[in-house]
DNA sequence: GCCGACCGCAAGGATTCCGTAAAGATCCCG
DNA sequence: CGGGATCTTTACGGAATCCTTGCGGTCGGC
């Protein structure tokens, strides 16, 4: 199912799009200003974000920024100001989409499937197995070859899977952290140290001698198959 | 640089958006019909399209589905048309975003920045292939032929990676120190010497006598390939 | 042939980074 | 409100990396 997070003060649109995604089978998440909606995108992690501009603690570009920083995630914006130099800042700043109110329904669902769309065509597989163990980014499954599932938790299952999307690639610590743990955080190095232990003492056959989950010094850690 | 392929069967229009898009850079090739249009699509591979719905010999969802059978290069729509059904209809059949004339040429090519934006992340992969190894810039991997994969160190990395971006270019040791250690490095030439002797070690197959990284006496390195 | 400038190479100490275990804090659910 | 799971924080031994130094070799000018 796909998630979206709305970033709104004004609480009748709010209560209009909850309504209207809710019934088209989204699951909503709202904020009601930029600070808590900067925050509720580290948490949630939605598939997309509608926001709207003029929020009362930040500027919309701000907020747009403040996503972009590291994540992403599909970037709609409604606003009641159609100057073109408004809408150029925004777009530039990161947003997908800009759609000027009052606008219909109907085309801005339309604009969500749009955006959202575009995604999965370049995560591809959603399932990688290897030969020690398989897992299923979709469905959040992990089994061994044995067959016998492995239970994670939310915080190891969300490092896996950023690894995992970027299968082969080197993710730097800070994409990790900020990913998994949200954007401010870039120092706590540690954390990543702890729940790698983790993850290999769950899915390693040799957990002192990784195979999968490999560290590069320095740098970060690569999901190697 | 980017190029876009505009259809549309308005000359006045097409003369206009050629100029402005390449006065930022684009190149422009354009179609005036639907039929034309497709063809162009296949043949010259542009990084986004710009099509006007009404054209004389097509629907414009029509055209919009015929580039979607087979790729996913992004699509603004142009229209004069702003009927939210309409809008609807394109962006279901794969449009990226749709456009309403009279439109800002300004937000249109902010639009078009953004469009082409979500896709160098997934497709513009830099790697450089020689007979004796592969090196992934984005991946920050590198394997020998055989296969062996390489170990590098975040210094060699970077060392590595500056020399790569100036492939067959001479960089200068001051460039490389500042580069790779920080502005304010510019007499340790020490280092690049060490560091250099290491990334031969591992890539070259005589490192004595290097045939990709080579020593320019007096000035710095070179990449070749 | 001598000399200086420059480069390659190896090795060792200092420093940073990583793996691991374990304890305290917090959250969630019944 | 209690108990279990999860998250955060800390500490330390060991590993990897960086910086430094010294020596020997090569090349070109004189």
């Amino acid at each position: 199912m796909t998630s979206v997070l709305v970033i709104d003060d004004d609480a009748d649109l709010l209560r209009a799009l909850r309504i209207n995604l809710s019934a088209r089978d989204y699951r909503v998440a709202t904020a009601g200003d930029g600070g808590a909606g900067l925050s509720a995108v580290a948490r949630e992690h939605p598939d997309a974000v509608i926001v709207d501009l003029g929020l009362p603690d930040m500027e919309g570009a701000d907020v747009i920024r403040g996503v972009r920083g590291w994540s992403s995630v599909p970037i709609i914006v409604l606003s009641a100001r159609d100057q073109e130099a408004q809408k150029v800042e925004a777009l530039d700043a990161g947003a997908d989409d800009y759609v000027t109110k009052p606008f219909g329904m109907d085309e801005l669902l339309a604009r969500l499937r749009a955006a959202t769309r575009r995604i999965p065509a370049s995560t591809g597989a959603p399932v990688i197995e290897t030969a020690d163990f398989r897992l299923d980014l979709q469905a959040k499954l992990v089994r061994l070859t044995s067959g016998a599932p492995v239970r994670l938790t939310p915080t190891e299952w969300q490092l896996l899977e950023t690894l995992a999307r970027n299968r082969g690639r080197l993710v730097s610590r800070l994409q990790l952290l900020q990913q998994v743990w949200g954007p401010e955080y870039h120092t706590e190095t540690h954390y990543l140290r702890v729940y790698i232990a983790q993850l290999r003492r769950k899915l390693e056959p040799d957990p002192s001698r990784p195979r999968y989950l490999l560290t590069e010094p320095g740098m970060g850690y690569r999901f190697s198959d």
